[in-house]
RNA sequence: GGAGAGGUGGCAGAGUGGUCGAAUGCGGCGGUCUCGAAAACCGUUGUCCGUCGUAAGAUGGACCGGGGGUUCGAAUCCCCCCCUCUCCGCCA
């Protein structure tokens, strides 16, 4: 959520940078802006009104102790009427406030100067590429039938017993799966990341928080019963720790780190892009997120790419750095960095990692504030990044270390695995 | 799931209908004292939204788990929900 102040100030400077999101905020920045000024005059008169009746009940109260029922008694109904003319307003008051809340809800954050605009993906800027393409022989195989022939993970259980995008893990597949979690967790701790083991469900409070709430919420699986979401992301429940508390100036920067199982609907994708593990409802990631300091969250941001890229680094992974484009970064984000690898029997690079500065904009939703130097109150930035989503890089491993004896692990992931390839 | 107890300021903890945003203690911050520190003493110490002000600040309103109700008046009484604790049941 924008931070109203930011919209009483300069309301045409909003409208002109989330242009940038495709976003035409025009009528919506006008209503606010209307909604705004109707709502302070209101509460200015319910607020005076609310005065005079607060007095007049003390009044009676005092009459009452000196014994003066009458006198008391023949005020009453000139309080109930004060009563009632407060409740009036009140009620218009919160009318209008909802109405607000309503609009501000709906505008994207506002996006950073860097954000290029564009439409989609093909708009996107690469920062850099990095690491060789490993040249395949002609019948390499994909992911899905490498899978298969080395028996490792299976989507047919996954269909039999839950559905498509559920795949099944198996033996060196499942220990390898395994062995990236550790060695991810491991690398994010070493960075000074907090491990935390959250909860894979949210309720509707942390949902709206981070931005999941009300606009994606048909991406979320929910559990009706007892009112709760599976979590798209670690990023949900990690963020949410600090929900509603003021940090201290020198809590700064706070860093923390999950891996979680992951639940998307993924309602509307279909086609090629969903084959094998490239799309799929649960899958594995370890999170990172930080809460900084306002005038840091941009070098912060470029501390956590930095430790994307070092992962994929060490993995040898060919990979590129991606800068997303107004009209493919996400609502909550102000500026977003995409990781992709090169799967090479695919031909495909392959979205492994986003990593994201949400400026105020979730700490605005979730009142997620600190003292500055000055013991003024003020809202802390959030940040988060995949450090790594699992099953691109499995596909990547799978397709690019495919050999005549088998698949070859990451050098180092071995102290891992305990095994060098898959044979 | 059943029975009971309870949710008050950063923490502990008083407050059971009126002047309570809330005693007191601890902690935090500022000061006195000190070579310095501790102790002692003095002062200060919540959040949100208005109004006035460039600002410092002044001032009004709201908030005692959340929502609703009773009453001229509610932290205090009533109802619903959430959460915590104790006991019983069930169980990885």
């Amino acid at each position: 959520m924008i931070p109203l102040q930011i919209i009483r100030e300069q309301p045409q400077w909003v409208i002109e940078r989330l242009a940038i999101k495709n976003f035409d905020a025009h009528d919506i920045i006008h209503q606010i802006l209307q909604f705004d000024q109707q709502r302070k005059s209101i509460q200015f008169e319910s607020d005076e009104k609310s005065a005079e009746y607060k007095k007049l009940t003390q009044e009676i109260g005092s009459l009452f102790k000196s014994g003066q029922a009458n006198k008391a008694n023949a005020q009453k109904e000139e309080v109930s009427r004060k009563k009632e003319e407060i409740r009036i307003l009140q009620e218009k008051h919160d009318d209008i406030l909802q109405k607000l809340n309503e609009l501000l809800v709906k505008l994207p954050n506002i996006p950073d100067e860097r954000v290029p605009p564009g439409k989609g993906s093909a708009d996107n800027e690469i920062v850099f590429t990095e690491g060789d393409i490993p040249h395949l022989p002609e019948d390499a195989l994909c992911h899905w039938d490498l899978a298969t022939k080395y028996d490792i993970i299976s989507f047919e259980l996954g269909s039999k017993v839950t559905g498509a995008g559920f795949p099944f893990y198996k033996g060196k597949g499942a220990k390898l799966q395994r062995s990236l979690i550790s060695f991810f967790l491991d690398e994010a701790t070493k960075a000074g990341y907090i491990e935390y083991e959250p909860p894979l469900m949210v309720n509707e409070d942390s949902a709206f928080a981070t931005g999941q709430l009300p606009d994606k919420e048909g991406q979320m699986y929910y559990v009706a019963l007892d009112n709760l979401y599976l979590i798209p992301t670690a990023e949900v429940p990690l963020t949410n720790v600090y929900r509603e508390e003021i940090l201290k100036y020198s809590d700064f920067p706070v860093k923390l780190c999950a891996y979680s199982s992951c639940f998307r609907r993924e309602a509307g994708s279909y086609g090629k892009d969903v084959r094998g593990l490239n799309r799929l409802h649960q899958f594995d990631k370890v999170e990172i997120v930080q809460l900084s300091l306002p005038e840091q969250s941009f070098r912060i941001l470029d501390e956590m790419t930095e430790h994307v890229a070092h992962l994929l680094r060490q993995l040898k992974l060919p990979f590129r750095q991606v800068r997303l484009c107004g009209g493919d970064m996400s609502f909550t984000s102000a500026l977003t960095y995409d990781f992709e690898v090169f799967s090479a029997a695919q031909q495909k690079w392959l979205e492994v990692s986003s990593v994201s500065n949400f400026t105020e904009f979730q700490a605005n939703r979730m009142k997620l504030r600190f003292k500055d130097e000055t013991g003024k109150t003020r809202l802390a930035h959030t940040l988060n990044g995949s450090a790594l989503a699992l099953p691109r890089i499995m596909a990547a491993l799978l397709e690019n270390n495919q050999t005549l004896e088998g698949i070859r692990i990451p050098e180092v992931l071995i102290p891992y695995t305990g095994f060098d390839l898959i044979p």
